[in-house]
DNA sequence: TAGATTGTTAATCGATTAACAATC
DNA sequence: TAGATTGTTAATCGATTAACAATC
């Protein structure tokens, strides 16, 4: 298995890794293919199927180890360092990110957070002093970070991207609303709830 | 076509609907499948197969209008009228929720945003009063609501999804990284940034 | 042993894509 | 007309699922 995994493979494997740093949490040792799948809603065939694919991970009549598994998806999807990522906004939805352990629990560092409004800069959110805005590109430079976040507004997202990119990062997550206007070779990531509760409502309703 | 639609197509049409409402603010009237494929990383094939499932919906030459393409859409994924959900969490991220544009834009009202702290309860965010948590059952099952966002740490989230649920909640957004367990008719969506992030950086890395 | 759960097979279905005629 | 873009076909590939032997 020294290929590329295909796109809905590393999702999938993603979702597990997710599901089994909680579950670790909650003091778990072990959990079955079954148990994953009633949080993820993934067929529970399917996990066993794509987890078998890179090795015998589990232990018939008893289930995965959490600790091992965590360990095994980590080295699939070649995540086990630590990564910098820069936040672009300390309004509202910038500090909720910066203070939720969501990032830090999956090796995610914030490096760095910008704002434009000099009342922000210098202002500490989760651990972290607000940078100026102006010194984006030299910071993103200098700390090799190749993930921003963009956490303004819609009319200022544009903007903030093209100032990422120019900088060298390579993916970007777009809380704003906006569509962003991107290079090829740079990926945007964008969630937007109100998309998923309308395709959540059309399940509902039919 | 009055089968239901496959999970697939339901997301896909979510998100056309997603980048045709950006693009009409952006001033423009017509956009090709190409464009959408631009915005969306869909192939532009995929999505001229989704659309002609279900009419001629574009010109040949000149590709769709995007108002009477918005119209389609939404008749499809039946969700053109209001709906009401309810908003657990007056936190930061709360916050960030209520006041962002990202759900009015698509019919979507909060219709109540509940918290537990004395001193958030009456204070208001976006245009709404914060309501006691107390009164969450009595409120969610008066205004008939079926969609519940949590929005509150990750130690609260499992007791806000129970109190939902019990009031009659059958659609639940969980913004906190804890595992929830719900009853079987109950759909459950998360949203974790960190697990979409190691999902792209697999493939920025490989 | 008895029960549980993995790993794997086989069959089916939907997604994806290239190619191109139709036509605006 | 000439260029652009849809709608559609056909072929391929990956996802999904049920079923069950293997085995802890």
């Amino acid at each position: 298995m020294a290929e590329r995994l295909t796109v809905g493979v590393a999702a999938r494997l993603s979702r597990y890794l997710q599901v089994l740093t909680q579950a670790r949490k909650m003091g778990k040792d072990r959990i079955s293919s079954q148990e994953i799948s009633d949080y993820t809603n993934i067929n529970a065939t399917q996990i066993r199927r794509d987890l078998s694919g890179f090795g015998k991970f589990g232990k018939r009549g008893v289930g995965y180890n959490i600790d091992s598994l965590l360990g095994e998806i980590r080295k699939i999807l070649r995540t086990q360092g630590q990564h910098n990522i820069a936040l672009i906004g300390a309004g509202r939805l910038g500090q909720a990110i910066a203070s939720s352990p969501i990032f830090a629990e999956h090796g995610i560092n914030i490096a760095a957070v910008f704002d434009t409004d000099p009342d922000k800069v210098g202002r500490s959110i989760g651990s972290l002093a607000v940078t100026p805005y102006a010194e984006l590109r030299d910071t993103v430079r200098d700390r090799n970070i190749i993930v921003g976040v963009i956490a303004v507004p819609a009319d200022g997202a544009q903007e903030a991207a093209d100032d990422l990119i120019e900088a060298g990062v390579k993916i970007v997550f777009n809380y704003s609303e906006a569509l962003l206007n991107v290079p090829g070779d740079v990926a945007v990531h964008a969630s937007n709830p109100a998309v998923e509760l309308l395709y959540a409502l059309y399940f509902h309703l039919t």
